[in-house]
DNA sequence: CCCGGCAGATTGTTCAGCAAGTTGACTGGC
DNA sequence: GCCAGTCAACTTGCTGAACAATCTGCCGGG
C-alpha cells in the first residue's frame, strides 16, 4: 500500500499559519501585516513572506495593491451577498444534477447533518463546520474538480465572514437541520427544482441574518415572503 | 475626471508574456520552463521568474510539484469533460437566473454573437474569441463578481485547450451563431430551463468535438439523442 | 540486466542591499 | 486655524549571490 506524505514548504506552512490566525479571529479585518513583520515573526526571509502573503492575497484573505502593505480583507454586506449569491448558482444547480442524474445522496451529507443535529442537542452552538461540510458534500458529489475546487473557495471566504461576526448567533441549528434534511429529500426523489429553491431560500435567509449582523440593511428582498424570492 | 492607470509589475508583465505564449501555441503542452530560463530570457532575477511561474501554476497555466520543474498543463479529455461540464453547471444556472428576474439579454451578447457572423461571412473560421465573449458577456450579466471571477478561470483553462488542439475545425460557426440565437430567445422570453437544456446540448457537443480532437473516445452519452443528455 | 551511487541541474530558502513608492508628521505660508 | 509642501521613516519591488536539499540522468559494479 502506498501512503503519500505531505510535503508541505516553508511558504506552505506560514500561509496555513496566517490563514488560521484570520480565520480564528486573532487578526481581525483590515489588520495589516508587513513582509518585515511576518519574516519576523517566523523568522525567515523577507522573500519567503511575501510569498506567503502573496499566496493568501490570492486566495482573497487579505488584500493588497502594488506598494502597499498587506491586511486582513474585511468583508461588507456586499461582499458577503455576492458570495452567498455565487454558492446559490453553484449549488442549486448541484441540487438538480444530482436529482437528475438518480445519484443517491451522499452518506457524508446525512453524516454532517447529524453531527449538526449532535451540537446542538448536546447545546452547542458551533455549528459551522459540519454545516459546510453538508453543502460542500453534496457539491463533491457531481464528482467535478474544477466545480468542488469553485466550491472551496468560496466555503473559505464564507467562513472568513463567520469569522468577522465572531460567535454571533445566526440560523437556529434546528432550522438548519430541518431544511437540510427537506433539501435532501427532494434530491433524492428526484425533485431538482424544488430543491433548488429551498436551498435558495435557505441560503437567502443565512444571508440576510449575515449581512445583518455585519451592520447591513436588509435587502429589498428580506420583507418578501420567501416563495416570491426573486432569483 | 480620473484616469485609471494599470501599474504592472515585472512578475506581471512576465506572467503575461508567458500566458499569451501559451495560449498561443509558442509553448506546446508538456515544455518545461526553468526558474533560470525564464530569469535569463527576460534578463530579471530568478526571484522575480519564480513568481511568475507561480503564477501562472495558481491560473493552471503551468503545472509543477515540489522540487520539480514547471511545465506546461496537457489537458486530457478527462480534463475537457471536467471543464466543460463545470461550465454547463455555471452557465445554466446562470440563463435561468436571467430569465426568471428578467433581465434584459446583455447587448454584448448580441453584439458577440452578429461577431461570430461576420467572421463567418468573411470565410474565417477563428471564432473562439467573440464565443468566448458570448459566454462571459451573459455570465456578467448577473452581476456577481465571484461569479464572473469563476467563470473567468474557466474560460481561461477552455483557451489552453484551444491553442491544444490548434486551429482543429470544432463546431462550425453557423451551428454556434444559430444555436446562441435560440438560447438568447429562450432568455428573452423567460423559458430558463429551455435555455439551460439547451446550453447543455451546446456545451455537450462542442465537448465531444474537443475530446475527439485530443484523441479520447466519446463519451457514452455521444451516441444518445441530445434530448436525453445527462446532466 | 539491474542496482547503487555519483555529478550536474534545479529548486527552496536565505541574506544584504538599493531604488521607488507610501505614510505621516512637521513646517511654513495664508 | 487651516492648507499645502517638504522631509524622513517605513515599506515594497526587485536584484545578485550563495548554500543546502532534491531531482535526474548516467555510469560502473555486480
Amino acid at each position: 500500500m502506498v501512503t503519500r506524505v505531505q510535503v508541505t514548504s516553508v511558504v506552505d506552512a506560514i500561509a496555513t499559519d496566517l490563514r488560521a490566525a484570520v480565520l480564528g479571529g486573532e487578526l481581525g479585518p483590515g489588520a495589516s501585516l508587513t513582509e518585515a513583520e511576518v519574516a519576523g515573526r517566523y523568522e525567515v526571509a523577507r522573500a519567503t513572506a511575501k510569498a506567503a502573503i502573496e499566496r493568501l492575497v490570492a486566495e482573497a484573505v487579505l488584500e493588497r495593491s502594488t506598494n502597499r502593505t498587506a491586511r486582513v480583507v474585511r468583508l461588507g454586506p456586499a461582499d458577503v451577498r455576492d458570495i452567498y449569491l455565487s454558492r446559490a448558482f453553484l449549488e442549486a444547480e448541484v441540487l438538480r444534477r444530482l436529482a437528475r442524474a438518480g445519484t443517491p445522496v451522499p452518506e457524508a451529507a446525512h453524516e454532517a447533518n447529524a453531527e449538526i443535529r449532535r451540537r446542538w442537542e448536546a447545546s452547542s452552538f458551533d455549528v459551522v463546520e459540519p454545516d459546510m461540510r453538508f453543502h460542500s458534500s453534496l457539491v463533491d458529489a457531481v464528482d467535478n474538480v474544477r466545480t468542488s475546487r469553485m466550491y472551496r473557495s468560496l466555503t473559505s471566504e464564507v467562513r472568513l465572514c463567520m469569522a468577522q461576526v465572531q460567535g454571533r448567533q445566526l440560523l437556529s441549528p434546528a432550522t438548519i437541520v430541518a431544511e437540510h434534511e427537506r433539501i435532501l429529500d427532494h434530491v433524492q426523489a428526484g425533485r431538482g427544482d424544488a430543491a433548488a429553491e429551498l436551498l435558495d431560500e435557505h441560503l437567502a435567509r443565512a444571508r440576510e441574518l449575515l449581512v445583518g449582523a455585519l451592520g447591513g440593511q436588509p435587502g429589498p428582498e428580506a420583507t418578501l415572503p420567501s416563495s416570491v424570492l426573486p432569483a
